[in-house]
DNA sequence: CTCTATGCAAATCTTTTGCACGAAC
DNA sequence: GTTCGTGCAAAAGATTTGCATAGAG
């Protein structure tokens, strides 16, 4: 769907990188214990369990790109990182393989309010806050969504699932 | 963007009108106290005094689509129903009127995830939860958030918009 | 050798925009 | 008579898909 241009659109895109440093430790011990795969060759094990194969995109995308550090980055983003090193990978190669890694639960993918879906490591400890106004995001310890997560378990029988969506709002310093 | 024909989009951007009835009322006295626009000659007010217009198509899309109920639609869904009365009312009149709507507070915009974003009257009074599988949308009370919101409020200085994000996870029926 | 993964190009879908014209105030 | 709203067509961005081929096991 065309995100087209926007104004506020392109804003919030590329702000998907400008993560406050200040929230982005993880303090709490994630409620789902995901993170099974700790290495890229787990991660490679896990895919050839699966029948898949290892290739140098494969490789390139989960050492070059994902693995090097928890930012969130849009597929473009990670497209661009990796043809930095192997320019003819194409992009339909990387939303394939993201769209496998979210499968095997390698790699959660957020919706951050309109613009493109935001990638990375699946660490099970944040949640997400994005500001509708300067399109900044921001990571949280996923304990503060304990509660809300226990009353919709028990109200509604709905298991949240903190990483694959945002919560949006108005951050402090565009009160 | 075209978020193209992806199976399970279709099925979730089709599921946004499939809300469970059981948790739709509204029992929490909202945190934020919107809905300033009861009735339709409202809102045209509001426009008028901004300078604005009151024209036939949007007339029909407040009239026929938005105030007909409380259900979230897409903008392709509403232009299907005004468009029942108005054949030639364009799309894209559809879209900015929606923008603009948005804009003055009278109707919310949640990215569901992925799919296209769905339309609603501001009622302040609702979370959205999102089943990842199924792709059922539920409407739960606002007062759930409360706790949350509070605790962001406090920590991060963010103040959460309750109607622009869903809660994503899996729903009763699909665990 | 078989079957998977890739590149490329094209299609798809959602949303936005430019422009000329018609309508509201 | 201005200024705003609209229709139409086209652009744009994000994501998916078909097909032929290269590459992994």
């Amino acid at each position: 769907m065309g995100r087209g241009l926007g104004g506020d659109r392109s804003l919030r895109v590329t702000a998907v990188s400008q993560i406050s440093p200040a929230h982005v430790k993880h303090d709490e011990p994630g409620v789902v214990p995901l993170a099974q795969f700790r290495t890229i060759e787990d991660v490679l094990a896990g895919l050839r369990e699966r029948g898949g194969r290892s290739t140098p995109a494969r490789r390139l995308l989960l050492l070059t790109a994902l693995f090097r550090d928890r930012a969130h980055r849009t597929a473009e983003d990670l497209a661009d990182e990796v043809q930095g090193q192997a320019p003819d990978v194409n992009i339909s190669t990387i939303y394939r393989n993201l769209d496998e890694l979210v499968r095997l639960g390698v790699v959660d993918r957020a919706y951050l309010g309109g613009g493109p879906a935001a990638y990375h490591l699946a660490s099970a400890t944040h949640g997400h806050l994005v500001c509708e106004q300067c399109g900044s995001t921001t990571e949280v310890p996923a304990g503060l969504f304990g509660d809300l997560a226990a009353a919709l378990a028990s109200g509604y029988g709905f298991a949240v699932d903190l990483h694959r969506f945002a919560v949006t709002g108005r951050c402090a310093s565009c009160q």
